[in-house]
RNA sequence: GGCGCCAUGGCCAAGUGGUAAGGCAGAGGACUGCAAAUCCUUCAUCCCCGGUUCAAAUCCGGGUGGCGCCUCCA
């Protein structure tokens, strides 16, 4: 029943198509946070993009088990948590629940699992003995470091050259600049747990394979993460899981999603002091604002961020959610082929469409999970609902001509997570955080909306379009329907 | 220096052989007391130079420019 679909794996280079080990199955491995700051809308990429995957592989009919860890024991973690003299696991363990805090609010879905360093530690010690025991890793000073040059295939992920990695400084009884820590010898400050070498703490990629295993088994179908975890990250992880499982393969297929930019072009990261933390964006603008954004480009594009970013972010998904809730608006039953003939080619334009839009969504996703191409469909939609509810007629006919456009939407919302909040909550969600973000009071705005209506019973036009001109230099949008005077906060 | 990715209109962006989706912004029009929303119209030959082909944004070669990784980073 699992619907085929085509991936770009990192090792190959190009599209592939998806054959999983186990048929129907996706076991599906994606790093997730190492835990010493909050999630930043960058990191935040990365979660949408492998929750939206997730969401589809589901939509389409696969079993998806779906693993993100915590890194909770690292470098970052325990500078951070001496800098504050503060306990290093208490340290990460707030930051684990702001994470979750930060995940809930954007609506993502919890993973199947999400193990955390520490919780994992007797996975580590047994893959590190492994590894030791087939000559792939050697005991020096209580460290633990894996032997690069014992593994042919290194390097083949990111295509690093280890004579030129050889070079790197051999510090701390390392044999070869290239080889790289397993288990650190505990130094003092440090977290610290028994092995058979002596006591120490985990290096850094180890902790991903020994979790992957555990919950997927030697060989995983898809192991996600940024682009730039390739190299040393998930290289390592190569080496180690495949030198320690007896050459099995490890991972089907690498899939790396772009990062965020800066308008100057260079990347967002903590390491470079230009984040913005998903909660200051969640104030501002609403979580469907942030899913859209980022599924608006391919995901292994780079993707640009900006002042504008989340603003012009908003004003499409308005026009999407405005399209949904004209459609359904329009009343009346029947036959729909019938109505739409008998109204004309806009009803059959968008009949069709609705009918259409299922395979066309499956077909840009399918691809390389094309979010982009899928997006453009969608609004192709919403201008042809538009066009059609335009027709002073389809306001009491039209019901059955707009059905299949709704059903596509709701067919987005499951497929993707997009548009997945009711209309009307989202509208004014749209209005409670932008007002807030401008300092503005729905008090303040229906005072001066009252002050109008007089006005404009008075047929004092003037003193109307001042108050107009009031609002619209405090981005309120004045709006005059046959039903009513409406408002809106204005996005771009 | 090594490895890799990318270069499409004012901005964002899809598009791997047949004469450029979509969004944002702009201009004109319909609608409106005026507006807004919406709809219509309008706005690109795809970084440069060669090559392959009946045909290239799309393939090949060479430039130029940008970015990622090579040290922690989604």
């Amino acid at each position: 029943m699992a619907a085929p679909f085509r991936l770009y794996n990192t090792l190959s280079r190009t599209v592939e198509d998806f054959v999983p080990l186990q048929p129907g199955r996706v076991g599906l491995y994606v790093c997730g946070m190492t835990v010493y700051d909050r999630c930043h809308v960058g990191h935040a990429r990365a979660m949408v993009i492998f929750d939206t995957f997730v969401r589809y592989l589901r939509h389409r009919g696969w079993a998806v088990e779906f693993v993100r860890n915590f890194t909770d024991v690292d470098d970052k973690i325990i500078n951070r948590a001496n800098e504050l003299g503060e306990d290093p696991i208490a340290l990460s363990k707030r930051y684990i629940d702001a994470f979750h805090e930060d995940a809930d609010a954007m609506g993502l879905l919890r993973p199947d699992h999400e193990p955390k360093v520490s919780e994992s530690i007797e996975d580590i010690l047994a893959l590190t003995q492994e590894l030791i025991d087939r000559g792939h890793a050697y005991v020096a000073d209580g460290s633990v470091w894996f032997a690069v040059e014992t593994f042919g295939d290194y390097g083949r992920l990111s295509g690093q050259k280890v004579d030129e990695l050889r070079s790197a400084d051999a510090a701390d009884g390392k044999r070869s600049g290239a080889d790289f820590a397993l288990w650190k010898a505990v130094k003092p400050g440090e977290p610290a747990w028994p092995s058979p070498w002596g006591p120490g703490r985990p290096g850094w990629h180890i902790e991903c394979s020994a979790m992957a295993q555990s919950r997927l088994g030697s060989t995983v179908d898809i192991h996600g993460g940024g682009l730039d975890l390739v190299f040393p990250h998930h290289e390592n992880e190569i080496a180690q899981s495949e030198c320690g499982h007896g050459g099995e393969k490890y991972v089907r297929y690498w899939m790396h999603n772009g990062l965020l930019t800066m308008s100057s072009g260079q990347k967002m990261g903590k390491s470079l002091g230009n984040v913005i933390n998903v909660e200051v964006a969640l104030a501002n603008f609403p979580a469907q604002t942030l899913r859209l954004y980022y599924l608006q480009n391919h995901y292994r594009s780079p993707l640009p961020w900006g002042e504008e970013a989340l603003p012009e972010a908003l004003a499409m998904l308005s026009r999407l959610y405005e399209a949904k809730e004209v459609a359904e608006a329009l009343g009346g039953e029947g036959d729909a082929d019938q109505i739409a003939r008998e109204m004309g080619p806009d009803a059959e334009a968008v009949l069709k469409l609705g009918r259409e839009l299922p395979e066309r969504l499956h077909a840009a996703l399918d691809e390389d999970f094309n979010t982009s191409k899928a997006l453009g469909d969608l609004f192709e939609l919403a201008r042809a609902i538009n066009r059609f509810a335009n027709l002073k007629k389809a306001k009491k006919r039209g019901g059955p001509v707009v059905a299949p456009a709704l059903a596509a939407f709701d067919l987005i919302a499951d497929a993707t997570g997009l548009l997945a909040q009711p209309t009307r909550e989202f509208l004014e969600e749209v209005k409670t955080k932008r007002l807030a973000a401008l300092g503005v009071t729905r008090e303040e705005i229906e005072a001066k909306l009252a002050e109008r209506e007089a006005a404009r019973v008075a047929k004092d036009w003037a003193a109307a379009d001042a108050v107009r001109k009031e609002l619209e230099e405090r981005q309120i949008v004045v709006m005059d329907k046959p039903e009513g005077v409406e408002w809106r906060v204005k996005l771009t």
